[in-house]
RNA sequence: GGAGAGAUGGCAGAGUGAUCGAUUGCAGCGGUCUUGAAAACCGCCGUACUGCAAGGUACCGGGGGUUUGAAUCCCUCUCUCUCCGCCA
């Protein structure tokens, strides 16, 4: 969420920004203003009253000790209008303070000035592009027929065991899986990120942590019993690594890689989207995440979409960089660029990798701070990206690498699978 | 799952009703000394709100209660540890 600080110190600035988000903010601040300033008062009166009880408090233990208890009976019951007072004002603090953090959560991320202005995906601003277009032979066909014509994924027999949206990977599938997985591990390994391997279950402060609640409840599997998310990524449990952490400045940039399954229950989704591998309910991503200083976080912006454009590269997939625009892009982020590729037997482009700075808005809620030479603690900035998701990855590569002889590997994989070849 | 013990500052660890935001040790930071380092010595060393500042207020796992006054007493929740059971 936006620090109140911020609103304060830039009001008119901040609606004009939310106004690229398609965010009307003007009543919402002048709410959170009012609240914040209703807050203050209340707190300093509070803090009088209680200042006062601590006074007659200690003058009535020296009273005692002293031997004076009729002077300190009287001290006595002073007390209980002054406790009176402050029960009361204390219900109103936290009753305001509740309502004011009520709405700032429901204030979306500024933009970032190089943000597009737009409403859908359809303005989103082409940043750049690269990769061949494949040609295809005559019987090409989508990579759910391919799927089952070479027997690499079964997604009716995840019907069976699970449900939809739950595909089972066999053989050089599942073989295809976890090469894909080592290759973005090791790549980001060598990219300078510490391996993590994170619970694929967390409470939830850390879902609010992140942001994933209170809004977007439903869209993660609950175990209600002991009132834990499934995550949907892995960067719900590695950024909370660092809620209510106070780093210390050297210690930045933080580089986090973690691989992981993600659980998500896409309700609402429908039609071709959710064809094949293009939308489910489990799939794996290996998650890329920095915290930087602020002064630095878009120049590690830039450093990781350049490497997910290697990894892309290395894919040997057509691919292109958007600059998304404010109507499309999350909630919580300032700048994100999306990454595509396209999938040539279904003729559309796939989102495989988003690449996000957050600024300080996952961090104000995280309390993830650092502490300077000057020993002030300052709000870190989070970033992170996937690096990548797997699903429409071996979407593209299927269909793409498709020939009347089988289906290639790109020469980088080959490490990691062991074959060149699905025949 | 059963029984017991516990949760205090970065870590260790005192504190069982008032002068405790909290003794002490370690770590860290600054300094003296030294060619440099170590040792020794001196000082600093939690977070947040509020205030120009001085200061005030809150926080000793979370929430509630008793009391003029709670880290300390009571209730409750959560978590951790030990033992037993089960088990990859």
């Amino acid at each position: 969420m936006l620090t109140l600080k911020y609103i304060t110190d830039h009001t008119e600035e901040v609606i004009a920004r939310l106004g690229k988000k398609n965010f009307n903010g003007k009543d919402i601040i002048a709410q959170v203003l009012d609240l914040d300033a209703q807050r203050k008062s209340t707190q300093v009166k509070v803090d009088t009253a209680s200042a006062e009880l601590n006074n007659i408090s200690k003058e009535v233990g020296i009273l005692f000790k002293q031997g004076k208890t009729d002077q300190a009976d009287q001290a006595k019951a002073k007390t209980a209008e002054l406790k009176e007072t402050i029960k009361n004002l204390g219900d109103q603090l936290s009753e305001t303070e509740n309502s004011l953090n009520n709405l700032l959560v429901q204030i979306p991320n500024l933009p970032h000035e190089s943000v597009p202005a737009g409403k859908h995906a359809e303005d989103n601003v082409l940043e750049r592009e690269g990769g061949e277009m494949p040609t295809l032979h005559s019987e090409a066909v989508p990579h759910w027929d391919l799927a089952k014509k070479y027997d690499l994924i079964d997604f009716e027999l995840g019907v069976k065991i699970s449900g939809a949206g739950f595909p089972v990977y066999k053989g050089k599938g599942a073989r295809l899986q976890r090469a894909l997985i080592n290759f973005f591990l090791d790549n980001a390994l060598a990219a300078g990120y510490l391996e993590i391997q994170p619970p694929y279950v967390v409470n939830a402060t850390s879902g609010y942590g992140t942001g994933n609640l209170p809004d977007k409840e439903g869209q993660m599997y609950h175990c209600q019993l002991d009132d834990l998310y499934l995550i949907p990524t892995a960067e719900v449990p590695v950024t909370n690594i660092y809620r209510d952490v106070i780093l210390n400045e050297n210690e930045l940039p933080i580089k986090n890689t973690a691989y992981s399954a993600c659980f998500r229950r896409e309700a609402g989704s429908y039609g071709k989207d959710v064809r094949g591998l293009n939308r489910l309910h489990q799939f794996d991503k290996v998650e890329i995440v920095q915290i930087q200083h602020p002064d630095k976080s878009y120049d590690t912006l830039t450093e990781m979409v350049n490497y997910v454009q290697t990894l892309i590269e290395k894919l040997e997939l057509p691919w292109r960089i958007l600059r998304l625009c404010g109507g499309d892009m999350s909630f919580t982020s300032a700048l994100t660029f999306d990454f595509e590729v396209y999938s040539a037997a279904q003729e559309r482009w796939l989102e495989v990798s988003s690449v996000s700075n957050f600024e300080s808005f996952q961090a104000n809620r995280l309390k993830c701070r650092f502490k300077g030479a000057d020993k002030k603690t300052t709000l870190c900035h989070t970033l992170n990206g996937s690096a990548m998701a797997l699903p429409r990855i071996v979407a593209a590569l299927l269909e793409n690498n498709q020939t009347p002889e089988g289906i290639r590997i790109p020469k980088a994989l080959v490490p990691y699978t062991g074959f060149e070849m699905i025949k």
